[in-house]
DNA sequence: AATGAATGAGGATTCATTCAT
DNA sequence: GATGAATGAATCCTCATTCAT
């Protein structure tokens, strides 16, 4: 009688208790907007509800808490992201060169950011860190996709085996990631910045080159 | 200590009214402190005032309201900021070729916000847009020595002409923003940071270098 | 087991205009419960269905609302107890002396209300005033029922005719209702604490007897 | 630099962590009056307020939550009525016989009950299963005190040794406790319920004495 | 300079209740 | 008979802010 966990999307190995349900995806949506445009503090139960035209207590029937619906805010970004990302890579070829699945990766993570149902990025930033905490192992999760990306890169020989991966992953994650709130400001498409995020990395500014 | 005014880089006109006593200091301080640790939710006016052994109202004869508090945050972070990497550029011999005062304004910047006394950039992620916009002129200001730094660098022909600097200045900063972040756990030095920062950009990470 | 109506102690003539059925029992029964374990706040719309495996709206179609279910705990306790104790008396020979009728009464009464079936003492207690008072007729019926009782006793010579009747059955059921909260700690059997109540009352505890 | 705790009056060894102030004094006794006269409901915090013509945010001011109210309304009587009955008790010559202490307690302990100051025991029977817990400790005190009344009486002979005093003693004051419930509809007088409760007690209602 | 006390606006949350299905 | 979804009113509580002292 209880078959909710059948119904799951394979691979999505969350244990995700509560089921799936229009309504809980619209609300997430909404809230996701009002944090990328006002901010977290402008995120209250009330704004919400007025966004999917609903009372503030109706909230509560789709949802536990207002944690709840910020976890999945994050939770539903990552899984997303990291689901486009792999299907990107494994799309290509098994002997595709480095650069060319470096290009592939951040094309849809970057185009992902910007896009429009794709905003937990932006809404990280704004939250407390109690939040930020809870999502931390899906985040690691998504890291180590690019960590494993560039790993492949030193064993075929396209990536300077001097460099500390540990190091640079984070280090070009935060920047890929803060592409949003600039580039809208910039006039820029998200296709120039990935080409600009990937030239640069694997080739420098240096005029030698 | 309290020498901001004179240390406010040229053309930073702000009419700052409000004349500056040892005690804004150490509630800015105090204010950020919290912000950093436990987020913005968390930084209440009893909390601030707890922190500098105050009453809460007593925060009201420092500073009109709780913006002020933060703007100062804020604004006090980029201008030491921007002076501190201002400095470390005009020591330089003029001479200097680019990828050496490229290294020295990295360094420079990556240190500070690391640093203890420096934790405006960790700050400004959980403010409100409202907020953040207020700091912008400031932040532009900034931005702009940076953009001044990569033409030096184009009008040498130590880097590379072809690039948008409109679109690298703020894609590089964004980057190295995000470091104090991950930072801490990855066990790294601000100096590793820095280095692996200057180089990746300079040289890129293609093996063939 | 529905037979209440037909038990109904003659002169409680409640004009019960919806219709019995055995949901509104199960129903009843689970709210009394959790009045008991966990007080009357604790006793939502949503815990009581929870209770009989419903929905909190499903509810409503035994009942009108959620005072209708308080109240019938209430005089469904009481007739019940009326009619336990009536029958108690009623079965014992017409001329059984006064100590022997006390006993009896107490015995059934104080069984009744430490008895799993009979909670509505212990929940009276925690009920709004408002509702209280609904209740009261049903209340001074029963108190009738003592009342006489005690009245036979002064009639045939057994108790003191000094003594105001109408001060010490309010007092003397007041102590014995009170029984279930302290009895369970204190580890009496509620034969103990019957026969307690009613030697008590009979003889004092004087040493002199 | 703390010396907070110097000024408790002696005697009274609750932990008093927060300081007395008339204001506090004020709500709890504007609190108590709400409970009694509609119940545990009607107790919000909006309400409480206004009977001291306050808001209700204010209230936050003195008390931490609307439990810590509630607990002293429990605390506070119970430690007022300890403190009357023992100084009754103890403003007797020593070699006062039994029933006169007897007298002097319950005379004490029903007047204080039905006086205007001392609601506690009638807020007492509205509140949640969880408050009512809190209070245990001061109770058990209470009833110690009165343990000892009649483990006096036992020991002088003047009590009947073959009585349970564990038992007999919550019996006892359960109906004390009651009291206040009937009392004022009966239209008796708190001296007159005292008498009947001592003689009743000492001597019994059966007719021959 | 600082504080004690208060305010008012608003926040999340809970709950009895309704009603179309 | 029962439920899913929603409502609206109320609840406790928090917080920036004010102001007389």
């Amino acid at each position: 009688m209880r078959v909710r966990s059948a119904r799951r999307p394979a691979g999505t190995a969350t244990a995700q208790v509560t089921k799936p349900s229009p309504m809980r995806g619209e609300i997430v949506a909404a809230a996701a907007e009002i944090i990328v445009r006002k901010g977290y503090a402008a995120c209250t139960m009330r704004a919400v509800a007025a966004l999917v035209d609903m009372k503030a207590g109706s909230l509560y029937y789709h949802f536990k808490s207002k944690d709840e619906i910020v976890e999945e805010i994050l939770n539903q970004g990552i899984e997303t992201l990291h689901a486009r990302v792999a299907e990107a890579l494994r799309s290509l070829p098994a002997d595709a060169p480095f650069a060319g699945r470096l290009s592939a990766a951040v094309g849809v993570h970057v185009a992902s950011l910007v896009g429009k149902d794709q905003q937990h990025m932006h809404v990280y930033e704004h939250l407390p860190p109690v939040i930020k905490r809870r999502s931390r192992k899906m985040r690691e999760t998504y890291t180590r996709l690019w960590l494993d990306l560039f790993a492949g890169g030193v064993a075929s020989g396209e990536v300077d085996a001097g460099i500390d991966l540990h190091l640079l992953v984070p280090y070009f994650l935060g920047g890929l990631n803060r592409v949003p709130e600039w580039m809208r400001a910039s006039g820029a498409s998200s296709d120039q910045v990935a080409a600009l995020a990937v030239t640069t990395l694997l080739d420098g500014i240096g005029a030698g080159r």
